[in-house]
DNA sequence: GTCTATAATTTGATAGAC
DNA sequence: GTCTATCAAATTATAGAC
């Protein structure tokens, strides 16, 4: 893999972990095994590695949804994928999502990042209003917008406290 | 007003815009108009503010949840005066939750903060549990964890997005 | 309680060799 | 691309005067 994908890998996990803030570049190059000035060769700026960090994990974020729909495009499905996704980050990973960290520190952030947070919740909503329309449910973007919040929220709630129920009981509220 | 409270209200702001490690001594003395050292009178280490921080807001959270559900003590009011809590944070205040925030920052925060966070989630869904159940719907303490969650991901999301409607949209989710 | 002064450390960032 | 060396600024924190 790529130096700069090791270095997005290496302050990914410790952001979701940290906050934006609370992560500073010689952390970062100590995990990935090299000195904070390389990393600067890679992202001169910290908001150069922020703005970076949200564009992958959006990216990565729309890949999933696609792939995994591919094959079965049925609407209940589509859904069950979007919650499956925030599961996994939960219960693989132990980790919050990215832009759910980014968000609750937004006025503390680079503007550019900030947007970019944005622009996840955005698509992720349009993505999740999409399935529900397709299944014919009433208010599909009201329903899509309570859902990616509630999913973002449980993921939190569920980690601090450590209990997964806390994002069943969401799960639960999200599906059809 | 005391001067620490007066502390505590400028370092609330902050961090509930910024959070935690986004926030020096500095920034809020500033702010109250005094000089950091100052600070340091009243909150010897930085944990010591994070945890006076988290022990106030849910004092005060549960002191308002106990106030305005006294004269209607019915358990759909009491929902009501839930969700309305969150509203005004995110309608009055154009802040988050203080707990989402250190609770997205979990790792990244003083032990004692993270379980003050706890703490916080943990009597919300108590209490929100209690009306559920006295309502008489099913599963109370689930749709409590759910109800709880929901919220705290609502004001996040419709803050960064700003966008009122997501959180209207669970708001609805939460209501009986 | 607040101040000045200052210590000790960390942080984001740059210059220049290899 | 990575390193050493270094810097300027910021940060948490303390000592001691008022």
């Amino acid at each position: 893999m790529s130096s700069a994908n090791h270095i997005l890998d290496a302050a990914e996990l410790r952001m979701r972990e940290q906050g934006y803030n609370a992560v500073s570049f010689r952390d970062i190059a100590s995990d990935v095994g090299i000195k904070s000035a390389s990393l600067h060769y890679h992202f001169p700026k910290k908001a150069d590695l922020g703005l970076a960090l949200v564009a992958r994990y959006a990216e990565n974020f729309q890949s999933v949804l696609i792939t995994e729909t591919r094959l079965d495009p049925d609407p209940s499905n589509s859904i069950q994928v979007f919650i499956d996704l925030h599961r996994r980050a939960l219960k693989d990973q132990g980790l919050l999502c990215l832009c759910a960290v980014f968000g609750a520190e937004a006025k503390g952030l680079p503007e550019n990042v900030t947007q970019g947070v944005r622009a996840f919740f955005k698509s992720n909503i349009e993505w999740l209003a999409s399935a529900y329309e397709k299944a014919g449910v009433k208010n599909p973007s009201s329903r899509a917008k309570a859902g990616v919040a509630a999913l973002e929220g449980a993921l939190m709630v569920a980690l601090v406290n450590e209990d997964y129920s806390v994002f069943e009981a969401v799960a639960d509220m999200v599906r059809l």
